[in-house]
Order: C-alpha cells, then structure tokens, then sequence
RNA sequence: GGGCGGUUAGCUCAGUUGGGAGAGCAUCGCCCUUACAAGGCGAGGGUCACUGGUUCGAGCCCAGUACCGCCCA
C-alpha cells in the first residue's frame, strides 16, 4: 500500500467494476427495501444539497443490501420543465439561432431533446463519481413513454372522476416566461416601496361621517386602479360602514363601483379603505367572491396595459356589466410605466393625497427573475379536497412518518389550507394536456386524438385542436413512486418494492412534491384488499447545505461548491472562472472573484469522495441547516488517511505471517492479550452504538461512533498495545494478536462501508484473505453482511483492565508532558500502596507499560519501605511514583500538584455539597446517590494522595 | 401580524425519560518514536443568549425577553 491515502487511485475503477458485476440489481432475496431518488433535473448538475441526500440513500441503502435485503435504489431523472426551456431558449438566443416561437413547437422540442442528450449524462456520470449504488437498468426519466403514459391515464381518470377541471382563476404569472409558474417558483423579498394614498370619489353626492365627498384607499399597486371593481371596508367600521351599498366613481374608466363590506379591509391598517382589483391581486380576488364582484383584467400576457380591458363575472364568464374601455394615454404602458402614469395622472386631477415609504413583500419568479403578476386565465386544475383528507390521514395514523417529527406539522398546516393545484404550464416542454378541443370549444379529454374521435363519435369531418398547454413536471413527478416501477402496464415490481421504505428529501418540497405523491399514489395504488398504499412509510427531512457564512448556495451569489471539485479538487484560477463566466448579473463577477479568491486562496485541494460522504454523514444531525465547513471537510480526509495507514500497519504486520486464519477463535494456540480481548469488545459496543444510530436516521452520531472507534480506540490504544506482541510475543501470542488484529479491521472496513464505499473496498480486499472468512467471503465488501452486535465477545473484565493500564500511562504522559520530560528518554517508576489486583494487572501487562509510557522499569515499593523523592499520580489507590533523580523540578512538581489538587478539590466541593443535602439524599434515585457516593470516595482518595505528594515534595 | 426552528469553547456543531459540559477544526508546549507530520503525546479554553419559575438537582421542563433564520399572511 502507498503510504499516503490517494483517492483517486480507487475509486472511478471501483466503482465501473461494481456496475459491470450488477452487483447495484436487487439481490432477489430477502425481503425488500427500497428507496426512489427524488429525480434531479435531468439537464441540470448535482450540487452540495443533491451530495448530501445521494449520501444519505446511498448508506441506507447499502447497509440495508449488507444487512441482506432485497434493496431496490430507482434512480431517475426528471424533465424540469420550465427549467430546461429556459436553458435551451437562451442557448439557441447565444447561437443567434431562430427564437421558439420562430422555429415553432415541432422544431424546438428536437432542440430540446438535443439538448437533453448533450447534457442528460451529467447527472448520472456526478453519482457515479459519488458512489451512488442506483440499480442504473431500471433508469427512468419523467418523459419516458411508460412514464409518459402513465401520466395520461391519472390525467384522464382524474378527469373522469371530476377530479380535474378546467377553470378560469388567479395565477402567478411569469410575464417574461408566460406562464403561471407553481407558488413554488415565487420567491417573495422583502423590498422598500411606496404605499400611494388616493381619494376615490363618492358617487351620488354621498359624504363621509366626516363631510368629505371621496374616501382614501392606500395601495401599492396604482396600475391596477383601472382594474378595480370595488372599495372594500370592514362592516364594523364606524367611519365607513354606512358608505356600504354605496357607490365610487372610478377616474378615468368613468366606472361606477360598490363600497362593499368586509373583513380584509383591515380597520387599523392604512386608510381602512381598500381597493379591489380581483383581476390583479390574491386577496382581492378572494373579496370578488365574497361579494360577487366581476374582474376586470387590464394587462396582457407581457405585463402591459391592454387597450381594451377583459370583463367577466365572478364565474368567471365574458361579461358586459362594464364597458372594456382602457383610456389611451396608457395603452400599450409597460406595468412600471403605467404606475408612474397613473399616479402622475392621479396627482394632476387632485386625487393623490400622500406618498408614503413602505415596507412590501415582491413576488419574483425564481426563473425569470422578474416580479410575478397574478393573471386571471384559463387553466386546468385538481380538485384536492378528497385526496388530501385521505393524505393527511396517512400521516395521523403512522402509516407515513416524518423525520424528524415536527416537518408533520408543517405537513398538516399545509393540508388544512390547501388549495386546488394548477397543473397546466403554458409551455412546450414537457406532458403536452391530452385534451382536445373542437370549434365551439367543447372539450374532450383522453390518452389520444383518436381515442378521444372513438369514444365521442367524432368523425374526421370535426376539427380537433389539442389543448396547446403541457403539465407541471410535479404532477409526473407526483407519480413517481409507482411509475417508475411500471405502472400501469407491469405491476411485477410495483408489488416487491412498493411502498418504498424511506424519501429522503428536503423541507422546501414537502408542500410541492411529497404531498402531492401522498395524495396521487394513494388514489391510484391499492392493497389487494383495496387500502390505499402509501408511497413510502418514512420521509426523511433533510437541512439545507449552506456556504460558511449561513448563506445559501446560489449561482448569482457565486457561491456554489460543486461536489466533484471537492472530490478532484481545482485551481483556483479554474474556480473563479467556473464561478463568474456565463453568468446572468455580469456585474456581479468582481465581488464574487474577490470572495472567492479570499476563501481559496489555494483552490481547493482533492478530498475525495469517501472524506466529503463522511463529513456530510458526521454533520446531518436532523432537521437543521448545514453551514458547509471545509475545516470539517479536512478533519474527515486526514481521518481517510489515519485509517489507510492504520490499515498499512496492521497488513504490514499480518500479510506473510500466520495470522491464524483456519484456526478457531477459541482454538489453543491462540493465546489473546488483554488489549486484543479489549478491542474486540469495544467493536461490538460500537457495532450495537452504530446499528442504532443508522436505524433512527442519525448518521452524524453514527459517523462520530465509527470516527471515534477508529481513531481513539484502535488507532490510538490498540496498535500501540499490539506492538509489544508483535515485536516480542510468543509464536501463539503473535497469531492471537494478528488474527485479532486482521478480525477487527475487517469487520470494522464493513461497519464503515456504506459511508465510506471506496476505500473500505479497497482495504478489504486486501484484509478479507487473511481472515478466517478467506474462500467463503463474499466477492465484495457492498455483497457481505453487514457488522452484527455479538454480547458474548464484550469482556467486561477485559474492558475493566483497559481502563486501569490506560489511567497508568495516563499519568505518567501526564508527568511527561508537564514536567517537560522528553517522550524519548525511558524513565522508572515506583508502585506504591499497591493492592493485589494492581499487582495481578501489573504482572499481565507489564509489557504493554513499559512500551507505551515508555519505561525503563517498573518496581513495586514494599510496606514500610521509603520511597525517594518522587513526581507521582494516583491510579486508584495505588501511588505512582517517578523519582526525580535530577530529572524533576522540585517547584514545578509542586506546581503541577497543587493543580491538580485544586481540580479535585473543586470536584470534591461539589459531591460533598450534594451529599450533604438531606434532600439530594431523600429524593434522587438510589442509582445515582450511590454513583455520586462511589465518586467522594474516590476523590477523598485522590486528594489524600495528593496531598501527601505534596507534603514529600515539600520535605525534600 | 401568525407559525416553526435556532442561540452551548475562537469557528462549525453534538448533547437521546432532568443527575459529573462534549467532538472536529483552531490555540499553546514537547516530539520527524520503524502505520500515519494529513502524525504522536500533553495542556488550556464555556455565567450553555437573558430573566424568572418548577425541582433535592435545569444546557435539557415551564413562562417571558432579546437576537438570528425559515415558512405563511
């Protein structure tokens, strides 16, 4: 073995020889477990947030395919929707190609097929390079025609079951992209704006309690005033509510409105009076209904003012209640302009009270990045009422469980408040709407043209025009569960793995995707006996990867880590490039070098990919952020190294010697040392400690119980103690220990496995032929059991004896390092009070004394015999004692005393303190008076010891 | 404004029915000891945000306050 650990030696050919074996396919035995992806967009990378939960599913994974289940990972991409029309519309506007809409529907969804094959492999070549153990045969992405299909059938069953329909509603609408985007691609910013105050005036001559003839209503939004069809006012309202009935003239539409009552015009907020503008506004629209009031639309697709206003009625239907007249000096004004049109216009007529500075939330398309417009248009919907009570069901009765529990919560809140979901997208790309129209506009829904002509008896001579609008990617998403695995044509699969065990996923989708999966898999999939099925019984919520400072990783903040650069490692020149080219806010390129440039000053060196899944691992305690740390991420890599050397030392030690591999563990030649009896121990403690951590989703704790195992037991105590043996031990000592040595390596390489796949691999491979498992060993680590818990190997004796030989060598490196005596130079001790288990441990383990604190000698005082002036420590009741011999500084052991004096001092305090309060004593459990009795004793030992050091040293 | 989460060592974070405050990194001292200097050995470092309450006992439970973050309005 090399004598540093290189992961980029192993772990790409690793990983092709596992795919090329199958060894990822379902065992085929066992029961099952399984996992889906949630699909990453296909045309798109992974970052930190995709590495994190790919570890996560990955070591579920493989822990459950070594604990022998038939385990399933579905791996899949999705078709991301507006995403990828995006991309490849600004690729073609780069190459000064034809536009989509020049080039047409046909030629650009090629374009984006094309794009999809260029760039698809991303995606699957990033988890191959992380390990990711995805049964890659079974790949599915969203557009797939199985997947396709599927799609088709909930469509129109859905519809059949007047589950879907067709309305016309509010929307958030994307004017740069047209179309109404999902409330998950608006992000809402806090922005400082303007509330405008405008005097509305009374119709008929009617005047306000206070005498004036006009009210003032505050808005945000002066463009929509063309749009209003109302004044809203709180019922209770003294000042207001005999206005209710009456009527406003709404300036420049010459458009008569009612003053309605109700509860959003809040009494204490603004003027009290607010505007309605149902068209235009969420909340406005929800009054309209209240009060029946019609919606006027004055804005086109593009966000600019109409010339000639939509009026329809609170259905929804064309209406002629008001005239469609927009006056002209604001035809054709973009939104922002006409804002500023109308206050001018409002202020030149005296109807502009006050400006004021205001505080606002700004809906902004994530996407195309400018303010979202609610859009009254024609869209399709679900009806959600029945399938979300069936949902919010399976959450309450434990069928679906979150963890960590309180995302449930937020689940039902969810739930409670759900609204009908717009699933059509006024897009190209994606699950064109199977729904055809004819020339009056009657629609007909079903999986095709010809099926829909049969089942209507629609012959050719009736034009058909299919719905031109395609389907949010999360209504195919939302099926995921089972039309990845088939359905509906082959439902094989469907029974083995579904439901599937665990969706690892993050907070941000548990409205957009999880529930909806809930809801969809739980219509559609049934028990034989007819139960809904779930489509998965846990959901593993996970935090959010975010850079140093808490920030959120975002392309435009240019502070993205790719996980392959942590992997590889990169330049620095190679990052600021990769960080401020091809960007969509070119200003913003210089601050994101200077940043970058500060916090990698040197790149980033290669860390591979086992060192970034185990910090991932050691830092996914549950619900909570994650402030990427790269000092982490080097304390993980150095912990590859110290386990690649550990394991160079024990095969340098073990490869052409006997390491007793045929002998039995219990066989005579054998002859184990306390410290191999020790280890093992300790292993089935952290095997039991691991298995529990990895079964309540806790892999930081998992990833802490392997990091501390590792380095602080077999590392720092048992190599060390194994040296003794090795170098000097009998022919059965020896085997003992290099069999020990061999056994614990290898169990431990499979306990860390599904963390750390590529070099527990590679390392195994090499250990396992030493092992009694030799010939029936399993081809792979990823193919062998995974570490079970064995109470008969735990040797409490053995765990008891550790303890006392490691608080010797404790004491005398304490000596050491205090005194400053140097590590090299071997010294005496002197025993002193010596008990006879002191002496029997003594006689057991002298060897591993002298080796590991470094000894010359070791000499027992005996009764009434005076020791020479000593440094000394206390192990029990036993004395240890280091004679100074010139070696030692009368003052500094004094020093060094008295500190730790003053330490168990304090200690003392605090356990007498306790003792000494009747209550303590009456009330606390016996266990833990008598731990705390166990404790005075001891410290009462300590201090008289020291004490007594003390008063020697002085006497010199 | 409503809801949720957070505040523990210089930094990033653990702390599982309430019972001796922990880890990694960073810091200080000594050491290139034949697995590892990406290392070894030793040491230092915390009014557990604040205030009050419950309790024999509170980082943990309760009430309130401050600040930070997220979601919703």
């Amino acid at each position: 073995m090399d004598k540093t650990y290189n992961p980029s030696d192993i772990e790409q050919t690793l990983y092709q020889e596992w795919e090329n074996k199958g060894y990822f396919k379902p065992s085929g035995e066992g029961d099952s477990y399984s996992i889906v992806i949630p699909p990453p967009n296909v045309t798109g990378s992974l970052h930190m947030g995709h590495a994190f939960q790919h570890t996560i599913m990955d070591a579920l994974t493989r822990y459950k395919r070594m604990d022998g289940f038939n385990t399933l990972w579905q791996v899949g991409t999705d078709h991301a929707g507006i995403a990828t029309q995006m991309v490849v519309e600004r690729k073609l506007a780069a190459e000064n190609k034809p536009t989509r809409t020049e080039m047409g529907r046909e030629s650009f969804i090629d374009k984006v097929w094309e794009w999809k094959g260029e760039s698809g492999g991303n995606i699957t070549k990033q988890m191959r390079r992380l390990g990711n153990s995805v049964d890659w045969e079974r790949e599915r992405f969203t557009m797939d025609p199985g997947l396709s299909k599927a799609v088709e059938k909930v469509f129109v069953d859905l519809y059949n079951d007047d589950l879907i329909y067709r309305g016309k509603r509010l929307v958030n609408w994307d004017p740069k992209l047209q179309t109404a985007i999902s409330d998950l691609e608006v992000e809402n910013k806090d922005k400082k704006g303007h509330m405008w105050h405008f005097r509305y005036p009374l119709a008929d001559g009617q005047k306000t309690a206070d005498g004036k003839d006009y009210v003032v209503v505050a808005t945000t939004r002066p463009e929509t005033l063309l749009g209003d069809t109302a004044v809203a006012v709180n019922p209770e309202d003294p000042r207001y509510k005999d206005l209710i009935g009456k009527f406003i003239e709404l300036p420049f539409v010459a458009r008569r409105i009612p003053i309605v009552g109700d509860e959003h015009a809040d009494m204490e907020k603004g003027t009290g009076c607010v505007k309605i503008t149902p068209a235009h506004d969420f909340n406005d629209y929800e009054v309209g209904k209240r009060n029946q009031l019609p919606m006027i639309n004055v804005l086109d697709f593009t966000g600019h003012i109409r010339k000639e206003a939509n009026v329809y009625n609170t259905n929804g239907e064309e209406s002629d209640e008001y005239s469609t007249e927009l006056p002209e000096q604001f035809h054709g004004l973009e939104r922002f302009a006409a804002r500023k049109a109308i206050v001018a216009a409002m202020d030149e007529i005296g109807l502009l009270e006050e400006i004021k500075e205001h505080d606002l939330t700004v809906p902004y398309g994530d996407r195309g990045g400018v303010v979202i417009e609610p859009m009254l248009t024609d869209q399709w919907y679900v009806r959600v009422e029945s399938m979300a009570k069936v949902a919010t069901e399976a959450v309450q009765n434990g069928d679906i469980e979150f963890v960590p529990k309180q995302y449930e919560n937020m689940y039902f809140a969810w739930m409670r408040e759900l609204q009908d979901w717009c699933i059509s997208r006024q897009l190209w790309w994606g699950h064109r709407i199977p729904a055809w129209y004819d020339n009056d506009g009657k629609v007909y829904v079903g999986a095709s043209e010809a099926e829909v002509r049969k089942a209507n008896n629609l012959g050719d001579d009736v034009a058909l025009r299919q719905d031109d609008d395609v389907l949010d990617t999360w209504f195919s998403s939302a099926l995921w569960t089972f039309s990845t695995m088939g359905w509906p044509d082959n439902i094989e699969d469907l029974k083995t793995f579904h439901p599937t065990d665990v969706l690892v996923t993050g907070f941000d989708i548990i409205f957009f995707w999880v529930a909806r999966m809930i809801m969809m898999t739980m219509h559609f999939i049934k028990d034989e006996d007819g139960k809904p099925q779930v489509p998965f019984k846990t959901v593993y919520v996970t935090g959010l990867i975010r850079d140093e400072n808490g920030d959120k990783m975002s392309k435009s903040k240019g502070n993205v880590i790719d996980p392959l650069d942590i992997i590889d490692g990169i330049e620095l020149e190679t990052l600021v490039e990769k960080r401020t080219g091809n960007m969509m806010q070119p200003q913003l390129a210089a601050k994101i070098e200077k940043s970058t440039r500060k916090q990698f000053p040197e790149g980033m060196t290669s860390s591979g990919t086992d060192a970034l899944r185990f910090t991932l691992s050691a830092l996914a305690s549950t619900g909570r952020d994650i402030s990427w740390d790269m000092k982490r991420l080097e304390g993980y890599r150095n912990f590859c190294n110290k386990l690649w050397n550990a394991s160079r030392y024990v095969l340098m030690n073990t490869e052409e010697h006997d390491c007793g591999k045929d002998l039995p563990a219990n066989s005579p030649e054998l002859e184990y040392s306390l410290a191999d009896r020790w280890i093992q121990s300790q292993l089935q403690k952290t095997v039991e400690t691991v298995r529990g951590h990895l079964d309540a989703y806790r892999f930081d704790l998992a990833s802490s119980a392997m990091y501390e195992f590792t380095w602080n037991q077999f590392c720092d105590w048992y190599l060390e103690l194994t040296k003794p043996v090795i170098f000097k031990g009998t022919e059965a000592q020896q085997k003992a220990t290099r069999k020990t040595l061999v056994d614990v390596l290898e169990a431990l390489l499979r306990l860390m496995h599904p963390i750390m796949p590529f070099i527990t691999e590679t390392i195994w491979q090499r250990v396992v032929p030493l092992t009694s498992l030799g010939e029936s060993k399993a081809d792979s680590i990823m193919l062998s059991p995974f570490p079970q818990y064995n109470e008969s190997a735990v040797d409490e004796k053995a765990l008891a004896d550790v303890e006392w030989l490691k608080q010797f060598i404790l004491v005398i490196r304490n000596i050491r390092g205090e005194m400053d005596l140097s590590p090299n130079k071997p010294i005496s001790v002197i025993l002193r009070n010596t008990s006879e288990q002191d002496l029997s441990r003594l006689e057991e383990n002298k060897a591993f004394l002298i080796a590991l604190a470094k000894l010359e000698d070791i000499s027992v005082l005996a009764d009434g015999e005076k020791a020479p002036a000593s440094a000394s420590g206390v192990v029990g009741s036993m004395d240890v004692l280091i004679p100074m011999a010139g070696l030692i500084d009368k003052e500094a052991e004094m020093a060094r005393l008295n500190k730790a004096i003053d330490k168990n001092k304090g200690e003392l305090k605090r356990v007498t303190g306790k003792l000494s309060n009747q209550k303590f004593v009456d009330n606390a459990p016996q266990e833990v008076l008598e731990k705390e009795q166990a404790k005075l004793a001891e410290y009462q030992q300590s201090l008289e010891k020291l004490e007594q050091q003390l008063v020697e040293i002085e006497n010199i």
